[in-house]
RNA sequence: CGGGGCGUAGUAUACCGGUAGUACGUAUGAUUCGGGUUCAUAAAGACCGGGUUCGAUUCCCGGCGCCCCGACCA
């Protein structure tokens, strides 16, 4: 395995090479290392803190609205896999399986769960009898396998962590209540958390979910102008409940199909934070989803009084800890103050405190923001409001920043010319009216390997009368495009 | 699945058909500490199998593994 490279060198420049950043700083911040399996990581406490502040968020947002979690085994006999046909045709190309256990082949080989759509069904069509069973709002928390060919650290591996919501309700009305409802949790969560402004809307044919009738997405706009998926909502339909079973007996006793949503988001979303907000000393992480909010460091001296900075630093931290603020201190002199420095920045703490004897002899505080790594001096009896509004500040300007950049990387184009020139020099998302046929999805991506991301909830209803950019055929609707990781 | 590359201390690399070298990291002790200090000492290494050879980490064959690029992809 080729490997990560921990010497003390400065950071690939985000500018020069994105990829090779991207890589530099998920090793080097310690969110991820390598594991001795292709295409898989071990994530390391500072990435799984990232991942357990999207639990507590989420969870507690799926609970209020009455979603209770369940789990569902790791393993899918294929029998049930192949039921919905165009769900096995979508998954079949990576699913990993089980053909032996207890040291003989087994009579029906095992699949390692790619989405749990198919084992939670057959067993829902026993939990739903009637219409008083329903909506059936379902959640779970678990890892899934999908073998990709290529992967990369968070953005795609073989084995990921995400939640799957599956939700069975009585028609499609409240069925795509819920669909738009959990969509718009993923929205919030990546606005309000992450501090990241993303694209919400419906995918094209080519691009749903395999089996769903209807698939809406979370899309981000990165810093090269690709695209993340980075939740997904689905209007199931009918599909599975009718191979399934996933029947009902209405208020009049006559049987009725439920209609079922699926819902998630993995941890694709911190490769996303990773990529929107990091620069070129590593990570920088919004104040409200960073597992470390301030760092209060201890400047030693040969000249001054160490043991009463280190015990003033300790102080600090004990203050904010009190008012709720996630402080750590940092009383290390064992370590050149540059080192330390470097470090904290690379694992992206938004707020960075230096105690010395310069503070403690003018009784101010020295606080580094670090989106802007620009300095200011706090008086240390305000040092608790000060670092709140200071965290408020880079929460907001994060978010500000992440609005910027996607206005920035998103262009008009109303020619195929004016389309092939943007995806050629510079790509971004590129908004243009397009006839929706799959034939011209299709010859979209050949020729400029973007793809119809999104087409945006506002513009759903939207009806124009022109002309698709690629192919002339008539088109009523503007979609987003633009190139997938 | 196609193309390419690489398997040497914890990590990254070098040389070599006959004592495997360097850097970072680690340990110990100093030194330094307001932006990745400096020094000393130490521990630590050839993917697996076969072949050629007096002798293979080196050459050859096979296997396994990983990385990169492309196609594919939630």
């Amino acid at each position: 395995m080729a490997a990560p490279v921990y010497e003390k060198k400065a950071l690939t420049k985000k500018s020069e090479n994105i990829a090779d950043w991207y890589h530099d700083v998920v090793l080097r911040a310690g969110l991820a290392e390598y594991a001795d399996v292709k295409g898989c990581m071990i994530i390391k406490p500072h990435g799984y803190a990232l991942w357990e502040h999207v639990q507590s968020v989420l969870d507690a947002e799926f609970k209020a609205d009455g979603v209770r979690n369940v789990y569902f085994p790791l393993f899918i006999p294929m029998h049930l896999l192949q039921k919905e046909q165009e769900h096995v045709a979508g998954f079949s190309p990576e699913l990993a399986v089980v053909t032996h256990a207890g040291g003989e082949e087994l009579a029906e080989p095992l699949a390692i769960r790619p989405t749990s759509e198919t084992i939670m069904y057959a067993t829902f069509a026993n939990w739903v009898q009637s219409w008083r069973d329903l909506p059936l709002k379902t959640n779970q928390w678990c890892n899934v396998v999908r073998w990709e060919k290529r992967t990369y650290p968070f953005l795609r591996t073989s084995e990921f962590l995400w939640q799957e919501g599956h939700t069975v309700h009585a028609d499609e009305a409240d069925a795509m209540d819920m669909v738009l409802r959990a969509l718009d949790w993923y929205r919030a969560f990546y606005e309000e958390e992450f501090a990241i402004s993303p694209y919400v809307g419906l995918k094209s044919a080519g691009e749903k979910f395999a089996g769903a009738e209807r698939t809406y997405s979370v899309e981000l706009v990165l810093p090269d102008g690709k695209a993340l998926q980075a939740a997904t909502s689905h209007y199931l339909g009918t599909h599975f409940a009718s191979v399934f079973g996933v029947n009902y007996l209405d208020a009049q006793g006559a049987s009725q199909v439920a209609h079922q949503t699926s819902w998630g988001l993995s941890t694709r979303s911190i490769g996303g934070l990773v990529l929107v907000h990091g620069d070129d000393s590593g990570l920088v992480l919004p104040p409200r989803a960073a597992p470390e909010q301030v760092v209060v460091l201890a400047v030693g001296s040969k000249s001054s009084d160490n043991a009463h900075v280190q015990s003033e630093a300790a102080n600090i931290a004990d203050e904010l800890k009190h008012a709720g603020i996630r402080a750590v201190v940092d009383t290390d002199l064992l370590h050149s103050l540059g080192y330390r420095i470097n470090e904290h920045e690379l694992r992206g703490v938004p707020v960075r405190l230096e105690v010395g004897a310069r503070e403690l002899a003018d009784g101010k505080i020295t606080a580094v923001r670090r989106d802007t790594l620009t300095k200011s001096s706090v008086n240390r009896s305000d040092i608790v409001t000060d670092v709140q509004t200071l965290l408020s500040d880079i929460q907001s300007s994060l978010l500000e920043r992440s609005e910027k950049l996607k206005r920035e990387l998103t262009k008009e184009a109303a020619t195929w010319e004016e389309f092939t020139a943007i995806m050629e020099h510079g790509k971004a998302f590129i908004r243009a009216p397009w006839c929706e046929r799959p034939e011209c999805e299709a010859d979209i991506k050949a020729e400029t390997k973007a793809t119809p991301r999104v087409l945006e909830l506002d513009r759903i209803d939207e009806h124009i009368e022109t002309v698709c950019v690629k192919c002339g055929e008539p088109a009523h609707r503007r979609w987003l495009f633009a190139q997938s990781y």
